[in-house]
RNA sequence: CGCGGGGUGGAGCAGUUCGGUAGCUCGUCGGGCUCAUAACCCGAAGGUCGCAGGUUCGAAUCCUGCCCCCGCAA
């Protein structure tokens, strides 16, 4: 079977290779186009444009596929395979292809539909997740099911170690799926719609830490927003982003003073218990463990962590 | 030329304003105390101060150029 894989993520690429690895012929890959990017805003494919180049798979780029549902149709692929692609599809592009178009997302549909499945998991206290082959239509991940896998999340993972995981997982589940659809075989099951629940896309502002709020659920904020786009707050009119840390037991203090800082982490005190801060990093510093931040004294008992976006116009005499 | 921070023994930092003995908290090694220890006490090793020029009697510090790391923004 002939297909189109369509993907902008980073790990984009694990699918497609599995997918080639079955033996299904990837005759053209979709993904987002090239952007500037880091400091000196290089334009720079993304990994899975260079996984497809290096396979010597031809590569689309459109910054709108909406306008180019011909140049897909040309193709002839039987049927497109998107995972995290990163641009909703038209009409005209569905009819591109005659077996139809199958998503890979990475939550337990209905659940998360939308942008940020696997971090609104671990920022919900989800115990697991998992992957969901669906059949695109118009709506947002609203398309019958094909087929579904669980994942336990565990006290560990953060975004980026539980989307390893599920992007394993549906390079799997896309290759079964997709074999069963060669076959004629494949079964679809209506997503129930009592059930949906919605994601926004993550943006940096949504990692800012509320240490009124209790320590479990911040733990949680640090873990959704790892690697990327990090949980962060202020001391000292410095940012600081939070890189990783655990519940304790609680200390007494208001929220957000630092109320013991040693070798074995920085302990902040939240609404509710006690935030212990492995590793952190300041403004134009490099990543520190809580040990080497009070060995250089960038932290001291005492010290107040706190600065949601709020409260920084508060003291700050506005932006 | 988007804005900004930084490079000092193995780690994290101070010292740079105003040139004049290489400092702090750790780590490491040795010794001691202790039933014992991540605790405590004593001692030691370990640094071309990012690189290259320049100014100077003398540069971590001042001037010029370059390399590298990082936060924000995209």
């Amino acid at each position: 079977m002939k297909i189109v894989f369509a993907g902008s993520d980073p790990r984009s690429p694990i699918p497609f290779r599995a997918l080639r690895e079955a033996g299904f012929c990837v005759a053209a890959v979709l993904t987002q186009p090239d952007k500037p990017t880091g400091r000196k805003r290089i334009l720079t494919p993304n990994p899975m444009k260079v996984a497809a180049q290096e396979a010597g798979v031809p590569v689309f780029d459109f910054a709108r596929v909406r306008d180019h549902a011909a140049a897909l149709a040309a193709v002839g692929a039987d049927c497109m395979v998107t995972c995290a692609y990163g641009q909703i599809l038209t009409a005209d592009v569905l009819a591109a292809f005659p077996r139809g178009v199958f998503n890979v997302h990475t939550s337990l549909l209905p659940r998360w539909r939308g942008a940020s499945p696997i971090q609104s998991a671990i920022l919900a206290g989800d115990a697991e997740t998992g992957v969901t082959i669906m059949r695109t239509e118009l709506g947002l991940d609203t398309g019958d099911v094909l087929l579904r896998a669980c994942l336990p999340i565990e006290e560990t993972d953060t975004a980026g170690t539980l989307a390893d995981k599920l992007f394993a997982l549906g390079a799997a589940c896309i290759v079964t799926a997709l074999t069963q659809v060669e076959q004629g075989t494949e079964t679809y099951e209506k997503q129930n719609e009592a059930d949906a629940t919605f994601c926004k896309k993550i943006k940096k502002e949504d990692g800012a830490l509320d240490f009124t709020g209790s320590a479990r659920q911040l733990c949680r904020l640090v873990r959704a927003m790892d690697p990327e786009p990090l949980a962060f707050t202020r001391c000292g009119g410095k940012l600081v982003n939070i890189l990783s840390a655990v519940p304790a037991e609680g200390a007494v203090g208001a929220c957000g003073e630092v109320v013991r800082a040693d070798k074995t982490g920085i302990y902040v005190a939240a609404g509710d218990g006690c935030l212990c801060i492995r590793s952190l990093q300041f403004e134009g510093g490099k990543r520190l463990s809580a040990a080497d931040a009070v060995n250089g004294r960038k932290v001291c008992v005492g010290d107040v962590f706190g600065g949601t976006a709020a409260a920084e116009g508060a003291d700050g005499g506005g932006r």
